[in-house]
DNA sequence: ATTAATGGTTAAACTAGATTAACATTATTT
DNA sequence: AAATAATGTTAATCTAGTTTAACCATTAAT
């Protein structure tokens, strides 16, 4: 089971001694999905938050039209998860996907509060991730209020131009808010302009 | 200085005895500002998490164009801040002005680990708030995305019409990131299906 | 009482982005 | 190699929401 991405995520926030390293891997699971496969579905409860060794995943909402939005994307070294269901352990909003083989590393809820009291540290860890995704999901709500659809673009391949190379281009117009067509032309018009 | 509220607020996520009680208040402090004031400003760094006792203050970015974005409003029971430069102690993205008196309860960040080592309950306490928000985030992000604006419009009456009645109406244009023309349409639009 | 802010409405002209539909390209399967 | 499925492009038409601009109502200040 391959742990060290996990640890060496955790290590950038909190220290662990040997021992608690060794009680955390104790009480988390690893799993490998295949493409296609779905890691949470919506309707179903939320039982893990899931750390990503490999591959890449969409976490989507259908609406009422059955229209697919995409809220993100996720790769290596970051998290996967439907927050809102893991946490109130409610049914899930949304639907997280597979776009590639993924291996991931399980937190359920049920082992969460015995790993908090056996290493309290993780509560800290858990609050200091939790703050950035926070601050991320406010920053984006802003970019799509104050940027035009072109600007959310050039925003998105200067941030993660990696990913943009990983997945679709009508997944990436799903995540920018905006139609495949739309995204089309925005790129030809970039293009023309180089 | 009233910390009852808060104190209330605190218990409905964590257990404090009296003692505890006693530590956090001799290490938060309470401010009072009127109506117009501003508790953060753009560019400076957002030194304190504000808990609100009374009053009503909206969190606002100002884009390129200079157009005013708000993304809350914060009312009673509620916090506000710019959470991305508290955390960072780097300089504030938004502005938060209070559109009523406003009295707030103050955790400094200076105080923060000190606070955490003395009640590590606290540690938990903020992590659950901050999940909260980030989930609440998380739905308003969708909401824009698959909404229109006079269903956006529906839904913000019907969760919050306490603080529809306090704020002036291009305001909450702005919350809904309309121009207050199209809000006034849609009002009207609505009032005549009714 | 009058003036000046502040907040709200209406309507015409305009634009960013959606929709529809046809076609082109690239992978994947057989 | 051919067939099929998945992805991407182009262009015409349409619409939700913006812009501009004029006007009205209410409150606060002189």
């Amino acid at each position: 089971m391959e742990m060290q991405p996990l640890l060496n995520y955790i290590k950038k926030h909190v220290d662990l001694t040997n021992e608690e390293e060794a009680i955390l891997i104790s009480k988390v699971t690893s799993r490998k999905y295949l493409k296609g496969q779905y890691i949470l579905q919506h309707g179903d409860i939320c039982k893990f938050a899931n750390f990503i060794i490999s591959g890449c995943t969409k976490t989507f909402y259908l609406d009422d039209e059955g229209q697919e939005h995409i809220i993100m994307f996720s790769v290596e070294d970051w998290w996967t998860s439907d927050m809102g269901s893991y946490i109130t352990q409610t049914p899930a909003d949304y639907n997280v996907q597979c776009l590639e083989n993924t291996e991931v590393i399980q937190f359920s809820y049920e082992n969460q509060e015995i790993l908090f009291q056996k290493i309290p540290k993780l509560e800290r860890f858990f609050r200091l991730i939790i703050e950035k995704a926070f601050v991320a999901s406010q920053k984006r709500l802003i970019r799509n209020f104050s940027l035009s659809a072109k600007k959310r673009y050039i925003y998105f391949r200067g941030q993660y131009p990696q990913i943009e190379k990983r997945i679709p281009q009508y997944m990436l117009a799903s995540y920018l808010g905006i139609t495949k067509e739309f995204l089309s032309k925005i790129k030809s018009q970039l293009a023309l302009s180089d």
